[in-house]
DNA sequence: GCAATGACTGGTA
DNA sequence: TTACCAGCCATTG
């Protein structure tokens, strides 16, 4: 098992403060942060990703993190009342800043 | 130290 | 939409 850095730890914990019905960019996260990059977040969620939502974190352009899983993602969001845009997220409407919780 | 790799991103075609 | 490229940062051999 892989030691957990803080970075890490605060990555998951960014990913199980995204409200429901928004999600985050890879990108959106390290920045967020202020450290690393977005694969070291993918790193981070490749790793340790199973024990939060990681279906609310997606690509900049809104595609699923993993392809694989794609129907699960979309059954989450469309639960979660994620704004969609066919198979993808709308980020311009689901893109949350980790600043507004329940402010449209 | 260098090259390859990865749940990335943005731009261009 | 998909494909390719350059940039990006940490891990691995």
């Amino acid at each position: 098992m892989e030691p957990v850095n803080p970075f890490a730890e605060r990555v998951l914990d960014v990913v199980e403060r995204i409200p429901p019905g928004k999600v985050m960019a890879y990108g959106d996260i390290a920045e967020y942060l202020g450290e690393g990059g977005p694969r070291q977040v993918g790193k981070v969620m490749s790793t340790w990703g199973g024990g939060v939502p990681w279906w609310r974190v997606v690509h900049a352009d809104g595609t699923a993190a993993a392809p694989d899983h794609l129907r699960r993602c979309l059954d989450h969001w469309r639960d979660e009342g994620t704004p969609l845009r066919g198979e993808r997220v709308d980020m311009r409407l689901a893109r949350w800043d980790g600043r507004s919780a329940d402010f449209q």
